[in-house]
DNA sequence: CCAAAAGTGTTTCACTTACACCCATGA
DNA sequence: TCATGGGTGTAAGTGAAACACTTTTGG
C-alpha cells in the first residue's frame, strides 16, 4: 500500500557525465565535492531533484548551477538505485551524459567557488560514490550510440574539418579508420554541409570546413535512412 | 512534513512493461487498479519502492505481486519524472521492460484477487497517469534491441522452430524477412543448438527444434561476434 | 491426394575494405 | 625546400537480398 510508505521515501538526485574531445582525447568534467559527505572527492556534477522541476530540468539546472554550462546535448543514460550507494541516506541518482564542445568550455568556470575541471575519462582521479560506474556506463553508451546517431557533431564545433571529425571517431571508438574510406562514407551520407571556409592559422594546407546538416539529416532519417559510420 | 532532511522527496515507484508473445502477435500485461486514483483502469504492473531493496529488486517484487511472474528477464529502460504525472503527489518512475514466455503464463493469475490480462502492445485500453507513454518507450526499445541482442528468445519457448524464431522478428521489425535467408543467417551465427526433436500434433510436416545456446553466444560474444538479425 | 508448412542454393548487387601518391600551405 | 596534413580512386572481397521448387506429414 502506498499509504505505508509514504514516510519513507529515498532520495532522489541527478547526476550528470559531461564529455568533452581535446586534442583527441576524451575528457570529462568533474567537480570537487565542497560538502560532506566525502567532501574534496571529485564528483560527477549533480544534485536533488527539486519537487517542481522534471528530471531533465534538474540535470539542466545543475549543469548551470555547478558548471555553467548550459545548451549542451543531454540525454537520459540510466537510474543507480543500489540501497547502500551514499553513506548517509538512500539516495537513487538519475543519470545523464552530456556532450559539449569543450574548446568553447576550456575549463568550466566555477560560479560558486566550486572547483571544477576536465580529466581524461579513461584516467579520472578516484570518484566519490559509485561516480565511476556511473562514468564506466556512460561511457559504454557513448562508444555504443555514437555509430548509429550522429551525436558525436555534439563534441565539435559548428564548424569542423573531416580530419577533426574523423579523430572524434578513431577517439572514442578507439581504433583508427581509414581516411579515404571514412570520407567517401560520410560525405556520401549527405548529412555534412560544405562550407565555402577553410581552415585558418595551420601550418600546412588548410582544411575545408563542414558543418552538420541537421534539417537534412531529419529529413533522410523520415525517409528510413539510417546514420552508420 | 516527515522528512527532515532539506530536500522535499518525490515518491519513487517502478512500472513493468511486461511484452509476451501469442501467436504472432505481441501483448502486454496489465493490471487492473483497485485503488484510487484512477481505480478501475488499466495500468503497468508497479508500485512503490522500498528503503531497503534496490530498483531491480523492487521490479522483480511488484512482478512477483501482481502478476506472480518470476524469474523473467527484465532490464531497465528509462525513468520518467514529469512534475504532474501523478495526480497525487510528486512521483518519479523507473520503468523497466520484461519479456517472458506467454505460453507457461496464458493468463497471469492474479494473486492478490487484482485482475490482470494481457492484451496487443499496440492497441491496449486507456493506461492510467503516462503509462501509455511509457509502453510506447518500451516497444520502440524492444524493437531497437531485439536486432542487436538476442533477447527475443526469451519470448519464446525454451524448445522452438525456426520458423517461431523468424515469425517473433516479424512481430517486432513489423515487416516480413525471406525465409532462407534469416535460416541461413541465424544457423550461421552459431548460437543455436540442434536439438533431436521434432514439432509434435501439427498437421503438416513438423519441424526440427532448436534452442538457444548461452554458453556459445557468450564464447562467441567474448571473440567480438555481434549478434545481429 | 490435398493442404500446409518445412526445408534447401545460387546469383546479383551493394557495400566494405585495403591500399599510395600528389597537393597546398606556412615556416 | 621541407614538413605537415589535405585530398583523391580503384580493385578485390564479403555479405545482403532476391528468388522457386521439392519434401514431409496429417487429414
Amino acid at each position: 500500500m502506498p499509504h505505508t510508505y509514504e514516510y519513507l521515501r529515498p532520495m532522489l538526485a541527478v547526476a550528470c557525465v559531461v564529455f568533452g574531445l581535446d586534442d583527441g582525447e576524451l575528457k570529462v568534467l568533474l567537480i570537487r565535492r565542497d560538502v560532506e559527505p566525502l567532501r574534496g572527492r571529485w564528483a560527477l556534477p549533480g544534485g536533488f531533484v527539486r519537487m517542481d522541476e522534471s528530471l531533465d530540468d534538474a540535470a539542466r539546472r545543475e549543469l548551470r548551477e555547478e558548471t555553467n554550462l548550459r545548451d549542451v546535448f543531454l540525454e537520459q543514460l540510466y537510474t543507480f538505485g543500489a540501497v547502500r550507494r551514499d553513506p548517509r541516506d538512500r539516495v537513487v541518482s538519475v543519470a545523464y551524459f552530456a556532450l559539449v564542445n569543450l574548446a568553447e568550455h576550456p575549463v568550466a568556470a566555477a560560479t560558486d567557488a566550486r572547483e571544477a575541471a576536465w580529466f581524461p575519462a579513461a584516467d579520472t582521479p578516484a570518484l566519490a560514490f559509485d561516480h565511476a560506474e556511473i562514468l564506466d556506463a556512460a561511457l559504454q553508451r557513448l562508444k555504443g550510440k555514437v555509430r548509429y546517431q550522429p551525436i558525436g557533431f555534439e563534441l565539435l564545433p559548428e564548424k569542423f574539418t573531416l580530419s577533426q571529425l574523423q579523430r572524434l571517431y578513431e577517439t572514442i571508438l578507439e581504433r583508427p579508420l581509414d581516411k579515404r574510406n571514412f570520407r567517401k562514407k560520410i560525405l556520401l551520407m549527405g548529412v555534412l554541409q560544405e562550407l565555402d571556409e577553410i581552415q585558418q592559422d595551420v601550418a600546412h594546407r588548410a582544411a575545408r570546413l563542414y558543418k552538420f546538416d541537421e534539417g537534412r539529416y531529419e529529413r533522410l532519417k523520415k525517409k528510413g535512412f539510417n546514420f552508420e559510420v
